[in-house]
DNA sequence: CTAGGGTTAG
């Protein structure tokens, strides 16, 4: 009845039964009349557009919005930006966040303070701090809404100095932070370390009697638990005059983070037996807190406890229990899981999209990975970098950069985990010049200082191409302390290009930074048996006994019908093993008659030539691989998955058994994936 | 009318 009449009523009768659709949250009948009104003025537009924010469809008011903005005839006021601006920050989503700044710009929005906080507030929450600068600078008047907004931002994009600043600059502006503000810049002091500036600002608390706020008191124990100690924390916990789930939600994973996981269960059960009222949050710190300690099987039966308790799991469980399921071993746990965010929409949201999209890479399926990337409905910067990631682990360095050129493009901007990422698919697909140029560009296009990390993959990228010169000449150039990884990535080159002078400087330097680890130890003694100073490797094996120090035991595992089979060097635990070893010795015979020379400098026992192979033979890899093919029953493909770096020998070995099986081969190994298929590997044997 | 605590990437 109102619809049809809606050509002929005058404008406020139309608004009028607008609102009342909307009184009622009725959105979908306001917005059919809406639809049959002739000419709607920006006021009904505004209306609309404000009610799709607030009743949580965002995207919708944008959608409105942007039909609003191709009108002609109609100038959008800051009352209609304000609400999109809203519906912009819920979505964080930058690239609109920019135009609708444009928009605010034309209608002159400096004396506007209302609309200009929450143009800051909007970049903030899309980690967009330059846009949040340039509307701050642009505000004529600024009030303690403005600066703490500023500051916020600054903190939620990862530069608490600058936050800092802020707030000191605040106070230099005679501008009095308020409970808000102290609580926003207490974090930054976290993220820093900075126990001096935490204690000032405690001290301003208690002068300012904000004492009894339990955002400022929980924020403090948070401060305390990371500048200081976990005791000093609790101590402040204690002497709490009020505390709220939060409070005590904030202690547990203070707990946590110091990894004292003991402690922090027993704080639960503190919690559960003093009444302290129990929500998702604090099973969430739990989940996420047993994740961060790699107590994976303990955070999947707290997932089945919340849920006997009457809590349904959200998207924050899902995000951080998510990377349970990247390894096989509980990837049972993990198809629930996956099912079950299919099932409650969580797919749609941000952090579990990009989390999916690392799960799957990190399980070996790429298509997967890009194809939910390619549906999630907004990319912010992390869904990019985790991409690209996943890409580069995959060896595909040429699509990480395609990808990053892309990201680019569509205006999200990179930080320097991208640099990171987009380095290490160079480094794994031998794309030395493009490196280069991306490294110089980083301080240059991007304004992004190279991290020690960032100087490790430019070392990584010249070893693996084999300039084990340069790369050696580069570490001693760098501006930062070279870290293991980077004379980590030279030794492993070495190895790769037999390469004993180079490798021997970069051991010792190992040697001194991580004396414990054994990897470092076996790299070593595996150059110089290839070449042939024996006395030089029994030496350093001598040196790995005295020390104390124990190879890692190479573990492989496959999974055949929903179970997983694991692997050890020599194993015979296998009820298929009979099977396993006559199959090899089968294989072994047809790949040296298309050619395939066993390589035994990857064998540290002294034993002789016919033993040494023996000895090939039975690595943990060859073995899963082997199972797997064992127990194909029709399928083409197999996923190996391996603890340690895959071995030179078997890397060739499983090239060959590709081609002769005629299976693709996927193996994970502790850096990477090499997906084997007839006769080549991904890695363009780079490994 | 505008700002706050637990979650995602190495």
């Amino acid at each position: 009845m109102v619809t049809k009449l809606a050509t002929n009523l005058p404008a406020n009768l139309c608004q009028k039964f607008l609102k009342t659709y909307l009184n009622t949250g009725d959105l979908e009948s306001a917005r059919h009349l809406f639809d049959k009104i002739p000419q709607p003025d920006l006021k009904t537009w505004t209306i609309l557009v404000t009610a799709y924010t607030k009743q949580g469809y965002p995207e919708e008011s944008i959608k409105l919005y942007t039909k609003l903005r191709q009108k002609n005839n109609i100038r959008v006021d800051s009352l209609v930006l304000l609400s999109v601006v809203k519906a912009c920050a819920v979505l964080s989503d930058v690239v609109k966040a920019k135009e609708i700044h444009e928009d605010a710009i034309k209608v002159g929005f400096g004396s506007d303070i209302v609309l200009g906080n929450a143009l800051i507030d909007m970049y903030g929450k899309c980690r967009y701090f330059e846009g949040a600068k340039r509307v701050f600078n642009e505000l004529h008047m600024k009030d303690v809404i403005s600066w703490t907004s500023m500051l916020a931002c600054y903190v939620k994009c990862g530069l608490p100095k600058d936050a800092l600043c802020v707030f000191r600059q605040m106070g230099l502006n005679g501008m009095r932070p308020n409970s808000i503000t102290v609580s926003s810049v207490l974090p930054a002091c976290s993220d820093l370390k900075y126990l001096n500036s935490g204690k000032e600002i405690h001290g301003f608390v208690i002068r300012n009697g904000m004492g009894h706020n339990v955002f400022i008191s929980s924020g403090i124990v948070d401060m305390y638990a990371n500048c200081l100690s976990i005791r000093k924390a609790q101590l402040v916990f204690d002497g709490m005059s009020q505390r709220d789930s939060v409070s005590w939600n904030v202690l547990l994973t203070s707990y946590f983070s110091n990894g004292d996981c003991e402690k922090a269960m027993n704080l639960f059960h503190q919690m559960k037996s003093e009444g302290v009222k129990l929500n998702s949050a604090s099973w969430n710190s739990m989940i996420g807190g047993c994740m961060q300690n790699g107590r994976t099987e303990q955070a999947l039966r707290l997932l089945v406890q919340m849920q006997d308790f009457g809590f349904k799991p959200n998207h924050i469980t899902i995000s951080s229990v998510l990377p349970a399921c990247t390894d096989l071993e509980s990837s049972k746990g993990g198809k629930e899981i996956h099912g079950y965010s299919f099932r409650h929409w969580f797919i749609h949201d941000m952090m579990v999209g990009t989390a999916l999209v690392l799960m799957y890479a990190k399980c070996g399926n790429l298509n997967l990975s890009q194809r939910v990337f390619n549906s999630l409905p907004r990319k912010d910067t992390v869904a990019w970098n985790t991409i690209i990631l996943a890409n580069s682990m995959h060896g595909k360095g040429e699509e990480a950069l395609l990808l990053f050129h892309k990201m680019i493009k569509s205006g999200i901007k990179p930080n320097s985990v991208t640099f990171t990422g987009v380095l290490s698919g160079c480094s794994h697909s031998r794309l030395v010049e493009e490196a280069r140029f991306l490294f110089e560009s980083m301080s240059r296009d991007h304004k992004i200082e190279p991290d020690a990390d960032h100087y490790s993959s430019m070392v990584d990228v010249l070893s693996r191409a084999g300039r084990l010169e340069e790369a050696y000449d580069f570490i001693q150039k760098m501006p930062v302390e070279p870290t293991a990884g980077a004379w980590g990535a030279l030794l492993g080159a070495c190895r790769v290009y037999k390469n004993v002078d180079i490798g021997r400087i970069a051991a010792e330097r190992l040697f001194v930074i991580e004396p414990d680890n054994p990897g470092n130890y076996v790299l070593l003694s595996n150059i110089f048996v290839a070449a042939k100073q024996w006395d030089n490797a029994s030496h350093i094996r001598k040196l790995m006994r005295d020390r104390g120090i124990k190879k890692l035991p190479g573990i492989s595992w496959v999974q055949v019908k929903n179970k997983i089979h694991s692997f050890s060097a020599g194993d015979k635990r296998n009820n298929q093993s009979d099977k396993i070893y006559e199959f090899l010795e089968e294989l072994g015979e047809k790949m040296r008659r298309s050619g395939y020379l066993p390589n035994t400098d990857f064998v540290l026992q002294d034993v002789d030539q016919e033993e040494k192979e023996d000895v090939l033979c039975s690595h943990s890899e060859k073995l899963a691989v082997a199972f797997a093919i064992l127990n194909l029953s029709g399928g083409s493909s197999i996923c190996v998955f391996k603890n340690l770096r895959v071995c030179g020998d078997c890397h060739t070995a499983i090239k060959f058994m590709s081609k002769i099986v005629g299976v693709q081969i996927t193996l994970r190994d502790s850096l990477r994936f090499h997906h084997f298929r007839d006769g080549f590997c991904s890695c363009r044997d780079f490994w």
